[in-house]
DNA sequence: TTTTAAATCCGACTTATGTCGAAGATTTTC
DNA sequence: GAAAATCTTCGACATAAGTCGGATTTAAAA
């Protein structure tokens, strides 16, 4: 078996027995795009990591709107806390694309944690790391303007002086991540083109002036 | 020593010998109110439980504005992100009173863990819990207006129908927790008191009427 | 107590963000 | 390739939130 499961940096410091223990009770299965594959409020436990596809991690208001916590990717674990702690699931996980996942059961995970110094340390490096990622949302929301929002994500998710767009990567997804509406990311958007920051289209973003749209975080 | 690093939830499954070890190493400091204990952007090790005193976690923006991440008293644990992430403190901490920590040096901590899972399913626990606080300002930020904000917080710190307030829990300290400003809160408190649900003095808040505040929480 | 400082409150004004209806444009489906 | 669906764009408007100057009240310091 050739997945990514070995790949990952939660299993990547145990030892051959151990991960094939994990491997054998990995299961697969399969969602498609716009399916839930986990419901805010559930308490359905085990550790998910994602073979292939795209997945979102969002929150809903009563009226509706979404934001988005987090996109998942293939090697990404989720359903952490599910796991770690006493409460239901605090977010809903949806598949963006056709999307494959390996679910390890509970116990199997909370033995190996019990055992394994090494599988602890990668656990708390990744909620650590999640954490972050959590502070620097509540500053984007808290404390910066949609523009300058804007003009961080896509320095931050810039390669080569250009961002990336998967196919479903809509101004609606991105409106979620940044915590607005589609409209609105559309006037920020629209904005940066006229000033000649970047060049939009449905593939791609590309920077046209790096230090301009740097001046725009505030 | 009949401090309260005993009590602390990381160290009360430790076998004696090294909750000793533990409180061998740790070393008492104080900060005057005001004062700076952790800087944002700076890479000091070390794990920090409060002995006394209250202290506040905050993000700053350029404009000075703060959004407070989180308060922290008595038996709480902090810069945890500092000892368990190769990255630099995200968030500035500051003495809100005057107060005490134990400070504990990075290197013996790291190494309990290696042999103790039952500490490091502590520390698991708590950097979960510290996320599902996160994930709940966000969906404050992003998804409730301020007012829903404040109902939310009352309702949740709320103890036998009332609410009681610190002498540094002023409006301005309240204001950066819900993520706006003195004069926005103020504007909401004093509209829960005139429609009734609210009685507010320096020292504390009286809940009137709980179910009309829980349904002010969109 | 008197004095000073800090916290709270108030009304008027500005602005960023959100809302709505609808027209184009692009992509997908048949 | 035509039709349908989705995505993007636009202008006009509504509103929550932020700003500002200053008046009161309350707490702290002398």
């Amino acid at each position: 078996m050739n997945s990514i499961l070995s790949k990952v940096s939660y299993f990547s410091h145990l030892p051959q027995e151990d991960f094939l223990a994990i491997q054998n009770n990995a299961v697969k299965r399969s969602f498609n795009a716009e399916q839930i594959v986990v419901m805010e409020g559930d308490m359905s436990g085990g550790l998910y990591v994602v073979e292939s596809g795209w997945l979102k991690v969002i929150k809903m208001s009563m009226s509706g709107r979404e934001q988005v916590l987090n996109f998942l990717g293939p090697g990404d674990v989720f359903n952490a806390i599910a796991v770690f702690t006493v409460h239901p699931n605090q977010a809903t996980i949806i598949a963006l694309e056709d999307s494959q996942v390996w679910w390890i059961d509970q116990d199997t995970i909370l033995e190996l944690i019990q055992t394994h110094p090494a599988l602890a340390k990668q656990v708390i490096a990744d909620l650590a790391d999640r954490i972050l990622h959590l502070v620097s949302l509540v500053e984007d929301l808290s404390l910066r303007s949609v523009e300058s929002r804007l003009a961080r994500v896509l320095v931050e998710s810039m390669e080569e002086s250009k961002v990336t767009r998967h196919k479903w990567a809509t101004q609606n997804e991105m409106a979620s991540r940044l915590g607005t509406v589609p409209d609105v990311l559309n006037r920020a958007l629209r904005k940066f083109v006229e000033e000649g920051l970047i060049e939009l289209n449905r593939h791609q973003i590309r920077i046209l002036d790096m230090d301009a749209l740097k001046s725009k975080i505030e």
